[in-house]
DNA sequence: CTGAAAGCGCTTACAG
DNA sequence: CTGAAAGCGCTTACAG
């Protein structure tokens, strides 16, 4: 053939200056259109002869092509683009949902475009223009805190939007998060069955977070049926906390008293309390929700109520991918979303009264 | 105006549907051509008559018109896109660096594509090949282990390239990260300085990453040269493990001895094994590189060197933008890049051998 | 200071 | 089974 040396040379030429071959010079190399190569990359690729299919694989290989997400997004088929916003990159917990959801956007097919506001709104506000420049097909918001302007203007603009733990008023938006409920049930049982009577149930301010009303009132409820001596401490601030934790134990001297703590952050505010108060773990209980990688480190071991990070993630996706698909064609199958989730209860010594330092320690970061 | 009613008409129904107006709605509304309302949103803005620039102004606001990254960075500018490879997002140092990047990169107009390899080679051919069908221009790679395939062949596509912590043979990637030596040296005089005489330096297998070799060479290095008692531990798999720490406390029941933990995961695993076998931190010593949000928490602290991720983030995005101007204009400004940061100590109980609980908590979480 | 026109790299009816 | 052509939303010489 006259002009395979061309051709040869025209690949190696390509090689060197980059690896962005176009759709346009595979369909060259393999002798065919435009047409063919884009469905060889697309859904149809059956419809292309086997013949054909090799021609092309073999062009694009030999190109190092990959097609061009930017200019499919722009004809027909979404971006394949999801957004999350994340209140607080450098929190466990978030980081453990970003993990979930990554993995559960994969999976479909879809990348994912973390953005961190670091509480703050303005940032919010400038994120949210980004991930919509940038189309994103749907919206993740993990984030405590009050609900921004942007956010609501976000919602009526039609793109798929699912909140994780919090509840946005006036947003018909679906939230996914922990059972709240339930998980104040069974920290409140470990409690009893574990012997203690008192209470105090410590939570950062619940104004701002549905989550953490959701926890609070449950908590008022419950104890209150359970016949248990609660109390409640709604401010993880220094002066007043520290001496609210003092007078709590001071007061239950005889009868067992225990220590609920509402998220990681107020687990972390307490167990810093005990050690400078010097309060023993066990003889006072203590129990937090979410589950933290000291909490086996930290002698005798703090009992948490883990989250099912991973489930919460993928629901999450899944709930976006049902509004996805609900815009595009009305009659496509939809997968259950499950909005409540439940925690896991891992029981470590500082609910242990006796003192025996029962560490159940399950985790390994090697 | 005549046709008043019927703009206004226009509006509300494109308000209603979605806000996804494009530029050619905007140029009808403002009366004017799509180049001006394209310049009006790029760096030519100036070009436009103050009167012109109005008009499209409220035409694009009432429109709720944004322009379309995916079609801009078709034509012309690029994608404006960062892509970032982790390996293993759920490490706390790797997050701190993800955060410091995210910073630098939107201070200069990048978003951040972050993806998660878990450490899985095929993952991270995937994720490779996503982050290129997004047309990134740059890419961060922040991961232990060995280089793979996948990023040699990115290598050589031409794409700015910068590795964190980690070199890779025959890559000619600028690698940034902290001053190894620098930390060791830290390390082996603050040892000294508190009266320890013998050092047991622990590390995950260094034949992977090449931040490993540089530290444990340093410090055997050091070691003789100060005339300092040391060995060296070189897997943290467990039973092995525990033992080589019982046997070098034993020998060292005269002199003082401590332990030297080579980064978060060596500390986490030797704090485990100091309270499994009953060993007194500060009595034996414990220093370790990296610094975690438990260290301060468990008793009596534990000494750190902390990484500046931060400054390593930001760095890391200089040195891309450097490359991508290099790309772009040959005379552009370049600006410095460091490549070795500083730790900084951070001096708790567990280096003080007299037991005295110096738990400098400087941490806050709330 | 402003605009008409070509083109970025793809996809998708439509026609054969 | 295959392809020609229109068009996605933008930018950028080029011309006035």
């Amino acid at each position: 053939m006259g002009t395979f040396p061309f051709t040869h040379l025209h690949q190696v030429v390509v090689l060197m200056l980059s690896s962005r071959a176009t759709l346009i010079e595979v369909a060259r190399l393999a002798g065919t259109s435009k047409t063919s190569v884009s469905r060889f990359f697309g859904p149809e690729r059956d419809r292309l002869s086997a013949a054909l299919q090799a021609r092309i694989d073999q062009a694009a290989k030999s190109l190092g092509y990959s097609p061009n997400q930017m200019a499919r997004g722009l004809k027909g088929s979404g971006s394949r683009l999801l957004g999350m916003l994340v209140a607080d990159i450098r929190n466990p917990f978030s980081v453990a949902i970003v993990h979930g959801v990554e993995q559960a956007a994969r999976a479909q097919g879809y990348s994912l475009i973390v953005c961190n506001t670091d509480n703050d709104p303005e940032l919010e506000t400038r994120h949210l223009a980004s991930l919509s420049s940038y189309r994103v097909e749907g919206l993740i918001v993990n984030a405590a805190g009050q609900p921004e302007r942007a956010l609501k203007a976000w919602a009526h603009n039609g793109i798929p939007l699912a909140l994780i733990d919090r509840d946005v008023a006036n947003l018909d938006a679906e939230t996914i998060g922990l059972d709240n409920a339930l998980a104040i049930d069974l920290a409140l049982e470990h409690l009893m069955q574990r012997g203690y009577r008192a209470v105090l149930y410590v939570s950062e301010p619940p104004q701002l977070a549905s989550a953490r009303q959701e926890r609070l009132q449950r908590f008022r409820q419950r104890v209150t049926s359970l016949g248990i001596q609660g109390e409640t401490l709604t401010s993880l601030d220094d002066p007043q906390a520290a001496s609210r934790l003092r007078g709590f134990v001071q007061r239950h001297r005889q009868a067992p008293c225990a220590v609920l703590c509402a998220n990681g952050n107020a687990t972390l505010a307490m167990v810093r309390h005990f050690q400078h108060q010097a309060i023993s773990l066990g003889p006072v209980g203590l129990i937090g929700i979410d589950e933290l990688e000291w909490c086996a480190l930290v002698p005798p071991g703090i009992t948490t109520l883990a989250q099912p990070t991973n489930a919460i993630g993928q629901a999450a996706v899944t709930s976006l991918l049902n509004q996805i698909t609900r815009l595009t064609g009305p009659q496509a199958i939809e997968q259950p979303v499950q909005y409540r989730h439940a925690p896991t209860l891992i029981a470590r010594g500082s609910t242990h009264r006796q003192g025996l330092q029962t560490n159940t320690t399950t985790q390994d970061n090697t």
